[in-house]
RNA sequence: GGGCACAUAGCUCAGUUGGUUAGAGCGCUACGCUCACAUCGUAGAGGUCGCCCGUUCAAUUCGGGCUGUGCCCACCA
């Protein structure tokens, strides 16, 4: 028997991860014997690399998995990844800028290439890390969002939203941002306080020309207002100015009533401003009066729609201003601002300025400042989608965990706006929209939508145009990354090709082999609904939620029943690791330093369900201590089996001492507990429990009772219990309970499974155990801890004691059976058996005890007999106190009551020989 | 502006239907290299359960208010 003296985890992990693929047993397939677990990965991004967020992901699912695996499931876990559009785009764009170069010269084609040259090269490098991690995904079915199969399911869910009327185009305010050029949607515009100045300026204001005077009543009151000149408004984007085409004011406030009969002019573009009258200007907000910016701001919007305004864009794709700026144009937008408040300053128009917290969008990609602008895009009307999404929460067919979350899914859900899903990107799927060369144009030439005639279809439209004669083309813009992922639970499965309707079928659907349909069938129809999705709080929106939206409308089923939402993970100063703010710990490192198995085990230690993980260097420590314990702990099991020669086959139940009974029923407790937390998904409920069991039980008592008494019975035991302990620790740390299991395996003579892996989920042993057995042996373990305590008050250190114990004649033979290990572990080099104790510093319900010492210092030993005496008469006295209240005792259940009683006696007890010993001894 | 959480030992957190002598891990202190493990063992100290009010015989637990912290949503010019 060889166990190395020194666990080496690289050389394990990888050597075992290796047998783990060759014998296929991460390969899931419809199994009708069987109930199906699922869970699809939330697919990392191309770009990922595994950061400590995905190791705490990842390490949850693969935890269920493998407890489902090993409780009998069909388990699959499928894997994939994500091309993260913007994302990714970005990445090979700076890489292209190394060489000097910019996308627009090598074009679209030769882009794309790069791009695809890139996600070769890289794209799955998170998945190798995932391996390194111990993940047992499925990797046949190793999916990617930009897979041939997976952009047909896209374009097939697009066609049947528009089918449908569910998506549309329109010229909205959209957010863009400069630096991708692109529409973002309202998610991916994150907002973020920013400091900022909110600007007062005046707007001339100059009497109406003779051709339309004032009307005499309207005016008369304040008639003399026109006297002077200006207008104040607020605004924190000075540089939107330009492209105001109205004044709004509350038709209720008096304030401003003068304007009416008045022209108001813009300054710098010297152009006349439409006033309106609107209900939701906020009469407290600013001076009350707003410039109107129709092309540059949502309300203004919509507020233009509403009154008929005129849009002016001001802005180029990279928010520079255009020629509609007039002097400024060219400029940065900052730059115009700046430009913009010099050239007002010096007409003596700035009032004054207030420091102001401005809430901005900011690019989730590149965190530049988004500019809302109106431009042309496709959206999902997302209302009709919501409803039945709802629903499912509502009544509880999709579950979260922790629950609160299903009320912030709900409020966003109630709540929800339409999706901007088009992106001005090159990298993605191609929207299935054809249109004619002569009807496509920048978007910033805001032609009227009607005008556009396009062709929503699968394949390029065969007619041509009928104004110019031409073909069709498809539009340049592609999806939004979620367009993809939110049909992960399903187009990873085949769909559309394996669910298809007949009248929904792709084209390409005839040229499908029969049985590939078939197969992919059987597996969406196994599989899907999935289980559980485990997933951050970052991407509800994002993700959760739409593929909520997305199961319902493509399956008519909810994607998944579980959601699981973990935290955040932040340092130990409470910040959120990220790589720009330099406070990583990668989990690359920590497995190269200690293995994957501490990794797993201290993250799912540390991390209590649905709580942010502080994590710091040291966290680690406790995994890697822990693996340590339970390597050492083998070895020594081995060593010791190797010393006596003795055959390890099955466990004899008939031969069960109180010992064996006693640890049995303790890895019973503990296999129940750890069950139940398990499927409660109280992961870190479960670890602890086991590392409890494992550590303070098993090595603590029963190896260091058997360890100099080691009969063939008790090592059947103990490697029993260490085989169903290895199991039970299987999901958290798989390589080493892998290793050792192994080792089990080639060196006893057990029926084992060919790999723990499949190895069946511990059950709990039958051992009918005597209660009042059981109950005699924890109070001799107690008095053990007892002995250990007083040793250590009498200031005795490593010094063994002789024990004087009185007690009746059944239990001194009890004590004498035990007596080997009692004196080991109480660190006594003798026991005597007395009917008279001269000095008692020990007393129970069952035996008292002396340590036959001369010169015995026993000050500290009383003091904290007085504390003990002391905390007794408190609770004493509490009690008495309760169970003299004709309230409580007419109120509380008869249960507590007796509870009370109990403890009333109890306590007496206690407090009587607490006395009795302190009187005796000072 | 709206919503959702959280506040328990120095730190990170348990405490699941109101009744426990309020727990764990890490850290700290003392003692110990007992032939698996010092990545170890034994023991200990440390909490008026954020504050106030209420419901109740009884509140860390339920309700209200306050304070503090975090997060999310919003058309805060």
């Amino acid at each position: 028997m060889d166990i190395p003296s020194k666990y080496n985890p690289q050389e394990v992990e990888t050597k075992i991860y290796g047998q783990w693929l060759d014998k296929g047993y991460f390969h899931a397939a419809p199994n009708h014997a069987k109930t199906p677990f699922t869970i699809v990965i939330p697919p990392p991004n191309i770009t990922g690399i595994l950061h400590m967020g995905h190791a705490l992901n990842n390490t949850i699912q693969d935890v269920l998995i493998r407890y489902k695996r090993m409780a009998g499931f069909e388990t699959l876990w499928m894997p994939g990844t994500d091309h993260a559009g913007i994302a990714t785009q970005n990445v090979v764009e700076k890489d292209l800028a190394k060489e000097g170069l910019k996308k627009d010269d090598l074009g679209r084609q030769a882009f794309s290439e790069r791009l695809w040259a890139w996600r070769d090269k890289y794209g799955s490098t998170i998945l190798q890390q995932l391996k390194n991690l111990g993940a047992s995904c499925d990797w046949e079915r190793t999916r990617f969002t930009m897979d041939e199969a997976y952009s047909e399911a896209v374009k097939e869910a697009f066609i049947r939203l528009y089918e449908k009327g569910l998506i549309y185009r329109g010229e909205y305010i959209i957010n863009w941002c400069p630096r991708c050029k692109t529409a973002l949607s309202d998610e991916e515009a994150a907002r973020k306080e920013i400091n900022g100045w909110l600007y007062y300026i005046k707007y001339p204001v100059r009497p109406k020309t003779k051709d339309h005077p004032p009307q005499s009543g309207e005016a008369s009151p304040k008639a003399g207002r026109l006297k002077t000149e200006y207008i104040v408004v607020a605004t924190t984007r000075p540089e939107t100015m330009l492209g105001d085409t109205a004044l709004a004011i509350n038709p209720k406030d008096e304030r401003h009533a003068w304007l009416k009969s008045a022209k108001i002019i813009l300054p710098i573009m010297e152009r006349e401003l439409t006033l309106v009258e609107d209900e939701i200007i906020d009469l407290a907000f600013g001076t009350g009066a707003v410039k109107v910016t129709p092309a540059h701001d949502p309300v203004d919007f919509n507020l233009a729609k509403k009154h008929n305004l005129a849009f002016i864009n001001i802005m180029n794709d990279d928010a520079t201003l255009n020629q509609n700026a007039g002097e400024f144009s060219g400029m940065d937008r900052f730059e115009a601002r700046e430009a913009i408040l010099a050239v007002l300053e010096e007409e003596k128009l700035i009032e004054k300025k207030e420091p102001y917290k401005i809430s901005a969008g900011h690019c989730y990609r590149c965190h530049t400042i988004v500019e809302p602008r109106l431009s042309l895009q496709w959206f999902v009307n997302t209302k009709p989608l919501a409803q039945p999404a709802i629903k499912a929460v509502e009544e509880e067919k999709i579950k979260f965990y922790p629950e609160r979350w299903r009320k912030v899914y709900l409020n966003w859900m109630n709540n929800i706006q339409d999706w901007c899903i088009s992106r001005q990107i090159w990298w993605g799927h191609r929207l299935p929209v054809w249109q004619c060369k002569c009807q496509t144009g920048e978007n910033s030439k805001l032609v009227h939508p009607e005008d556009l005639n396009y062709i929503v279809s699968r394949d390029k439209p065969d007619k041509k145009c009928v104004r110019c004669n031409s073909e069709y083309e498809q539009i340049p813009d592609v999806l939004d990354t979620w367009f993809s992922s939110w049909l992960w639970p399903f187009a990873t499965f085949g769909w559309p090709r394996a669910s298809c309707k007949p009248q929904a079928a792709s084209h390409k659907q005839e040229s499908l082999k029969p049985e590939a349909c078939s197969l992919q069938q059987k597996d969406l129809d196994y599989f899907y609904p999935t289980s559980t999705l485990v997933t951050a709080s970052e991407i509800l929106f994002f993700w959760v939620a739409r593929m909520i939206m997305a199961g319902f409308e493509f399956m008519k089923e909810i994607p998944f029943k579980d959601v699981i939402i973990h935290g955040t993970v932040r340092d130990e100063r409470g910040i959120k690791m990220s790589k720009s703010l330099g406070n990583i710990i990668d989990p690359l490192e920590i497995i190269e330093k200690f293995g994957a198995d501490p990794l797993r085990f201290s993250l799912m230690l540390t991390a209590s369900s649905g709580s942010d993980v502080y994590l710091s260097d040291e966290k680690f420590l406790v995994g890697r201590n822990f693996c340590n314990k339970i390597w050492n702990a083998t070895r020594f099991l081995f060593l010791k089996i190797n010393d006596t020669g003795v055959r390890i086959d099955n466990i004899n139940i008939d031969a069960l001492d109180e010992i064996d009974t006693w640890v049995l029923d303790e890895l019973n407790n503990s296999i129940c507990k750890a069950t139940a937390h398990l499927d409660n998904y109280r992961i870190n409920d479960a670890t602890k429990v086991i590392y409890e069991f494992f550590w303070h039980t098993f090595c603590d008592w029963y190896i260091e009772i058997i360890k100099e008494n080691f009969t063939p019975d008790k090592a059947k035991t103990a490697i029993y219990i260490l085989l169903n302990a290895l199991k039970l620790l299987h999901p958290f740390i798989p390589f080493i309970s892998e290793e050792i299991f192994q080792s089990i395996k080639t060196n006893c003579e057990l029926t084992l499974e060919e790999s723990i892996t499949v190895a069946s989920w511990p059950k709990t042993i039958k051992i009918s155990p005597d209660v009042k057995k059981l109950e005699e042996f924890k109070a001799l373990i107690q008095t053990i801890k007892d002995i250990r305590n007083i040793k250590t008050d009498l200031g005795l250190g490593a010094k063994k004691i002789i024990l004087a114990v009185k007690t009746s004649d059944k239990n001194a033979a009890y004590w004498r059976q035990n007596e080997n290990w009692i004196k080991r572990l109480a660190q006594a080099q003798r026991i005597e058996y007395t009917g008279l104790l001269s000095r008692t510093l020990y007393k129970s319900e069952h035996w008292g005890l002396n340590f036959l010492l001369e010169d015995i210092d026993t000050s500290t030993f009383l003091k904290s007999l007085e504390k003990k005496i002391k905390e007794t008469e408190n609770i004493l006295k509490r009690t008495k106190e309760r169970l003299a209240n004709e309230n409580f005792l007419t109120c509380a259940s008869v249960e507590v009551i007796a509870q009370e009683k109990e403890k009333l006696t109890q306590l007496s007890t206690q407090e009587k020989r607490l006395k009795e010993l302190y009187d005796a001894l000072k």
